[in-house]
DNA sequence: ATTTGGCAGTCAAAAGATGCGACTGCTAGC
DNA sequence: GCTAGCAGTCGCATCTTTTGACTGCCAAAT
């Protein structure tokens, strides 16, 4: 796209009033409703001028002639960026996003997943959200339990409470005692470190201090990498039917495509990591427009992602998708509501 | 429903062959297309004879007049119970099937969740899975972690590779020898049980033994009644989008209370409850149909599902729930097929 | 006592016809 | 620069017609 030029005052009210109303009845907006429904001061032959050019400028388009017009994906942007005015949270969302914590139990991906069941509930669209890679956990615990002389079964456990447990077969025969000293070293020299720091040399150190041999080692590297890297992303989606009260998701076609891409955890995790490396920094929330997505399964969507953090290295997101027609002012305000209470909910119930 | 007159010959070979044709083309069969396409012997005529007899019987009935005829409840009962020939797997489906256990890690949602997304792809309807209940996991192991004077973590590992953490405040001091010494006591004399056997007698007798007091007999019961009662009954779904496929489901009020059903994981759990306990003892698929499931908005679905057992005990379910009109033989061997290879996996899988 | 061919009747769904209404763009006048 | 008015476009809803896939029934044939 070519750099807009600047919008007069009044072309500026018209889109934001052609993208408000499109909002909210999904039809085509003409001159004649805007004059109708809201006092702009001028006749409907007007408002057509302006909305030819704003046509023109690539912020409408007009689904076929005699129909009114509905905001192309810059149009949306521009809303997005400089129209519309910020919501911020009601006072009864926020403190069902706060309250919806307590029913969830300790475990990280309960977490998640309640606070999707959540947001999708308040949002009325898809809402999903991304678990903190394991690598930004404190390590917490490691305990080498002792099965047989050649089986064990490391256990490790970090901040969040997550635990990994990783089996281990041995050549030779391992005594129990080695295994219990070996775990207290580990948790005295390593407990609180951040797993992403933890590397190799550190497990080998407290292993050769120990005079351990290259088996031990072995086990306990696998254990650590099991523990930060589980093989899927955690990710957790709800209010996949929301979608489909939203007439544009009414042809079945599409509805498959982006059912598909739900249920594909890959697709997804795909769809925000882009927004997660670009506004690792900011916690304020990320708008995608259509076309923006880069999927054409997506054309037709808009998403919201907005990163959630704790402590001072914790990163996961929290995302809602929709059609583009979306109160984005209401859903960004969700959003960030909702990342900042996860937030604060994991700070305070991070295992310290 | 009164007792069924038993069907002679030629109206059971009608019967099958309409269910069969339906299954087919989800189109509603006429007597025309019965005898051009099935070499039955008599003319049209005839079959429209046998065919309002069925639809007196109650087998068959008319969408609308001038339509062909589709299976009733009672139509597609008596064909599953008695007229279709069961399959049994393909040895293409029999491989995939064991193929894909490789590909999930050891932990139980993980292998669940891996099984039914597979099923979902080979059934090409909607899959889903009930973890067995951690009531008859066997416990093996559980670790007292001293995190401070106050406060701990107690990880409770069963037989299935499934972790439970539980933090725990004390009011007084506690110290860490003592959570290492409760530990191993509680590993020796109790590992191997199975968990809905150890009641908190067993716990509070290890506790009184090693002569400690009511704050650590507290800890420990709650750990133990952690691990037992997930909050949650584990289960997975997927392939929702399947479902778009079937024509019946086109209609999207239809559609919506279906997929609400889904994603509340509690109706999904009280579908397969009822045959849960019903079969227990069986590992053959059961069929419920339409209003068998007593849920009004699954009258057009039908549900396949089949326990899968591990051990002697572990007891959970594979489910496939489709359109009524679904290939009932061919999916009930899909998911026998998976039963038992998830039976066998986890009973390869388990730690001793 | 079945079975059959033929025929009239029914009805949903497809195809066509019509009119309506919601737009637009344009132009001439204020 | 704004407005009123007008001609033109086109989707959509509605109504009607046609088609064709059925059935049920009956009288004749087996």
């Amino acid at each position: 796209m070519n750099d807009k030029p600047e919008l007069d005052k009044r072309k500026a009210f018209i889109l934001a009033t052609v993208v408000y109303e499109y909002i909210a009845t999904a039809e085509p907006v003409g001159s004649n409703t805007l004059t109708q429904k809201y006092s702009l001061g001028v006749s409907s032959a007007t408002i057509r001028n302006e909305m030819a050019e704003l046509e023109a400028g690539g912020y409408l388009v007009q689904p076929h002639t005699s129909a009114g017009r509905i905001p192309s994906d810059a149009g949306y942007r521009t809303y997005v960026d400089r129209l519309m005015t910020p919501e911020t949270l009601l006072a009864e969302d926020a403190r069902r996003i706060s309250d919806q914590f307590r029913e969830a139990s300790r475990e990280l991906s309960d977490v998640i997943d309640h606070t999707t069941r959540m947001l999708s509930g308040l949002s009325k669209n898809l809402a999903f959200a991304i678990a903190p890679s394991r690598d930004t956990h404190a390590f917490k615990n490691i305990q080498l339990i002792w099965l047989s002389p050649r089986t064990a079964l490391a256990v490790v456990v970090t901040s969040m409470g997550v635990a990994s447990q990783t089996p281990y077969e041995w050549k030779s025969d391992v005594g129990a005692d080695d295994l219990t000293r070996l775990s207290n070293a580990l948790n005295a020299r390593l407990s609180g470190r951040i797993m992403e720091d933890i590397v190799n040399g550190d497990l080998s150190a407290v292993v050769a201090e120990l005079k351990m041999g290259e088996e031990l080692r072995a086990a306990v590297e696998l254990a650590f990498r099991n523990a930060r890297q589980s093989n899927e992303p955690q990710i957790a989606a709800a209010g996949a039917r929301n979608l489909l009260d939203a007439p544009e998701f009414h042809d079945l076609r599409k509805l498959r495509s982006i059912l598909r891409m739900v249920e594909e955890q890959k697709t997804l995790y795909d769809l925000v990591a882009e927004s997660m490396t670009a506004d690792a920094n900011l916690t304020i929330p990320s708008v995608r427009i259509g076309h923006e997505l880069g999927e054409d399964a997506m054309a037709e969507c808009s998403l919201v992602t907005v990163p959630y953090r704790f402590g001072d290295r914790g990163v996961g997101m929290i995302a809602i998708l929709g059609p583009r027609r979306m109160p984005y002012a209401r859903l960004m305000a969700l959003a960030s509501g909702t990342a900042n209470s996860l937030g604060a909910y994991l700070d305070d119930n991070e295992l310290r």
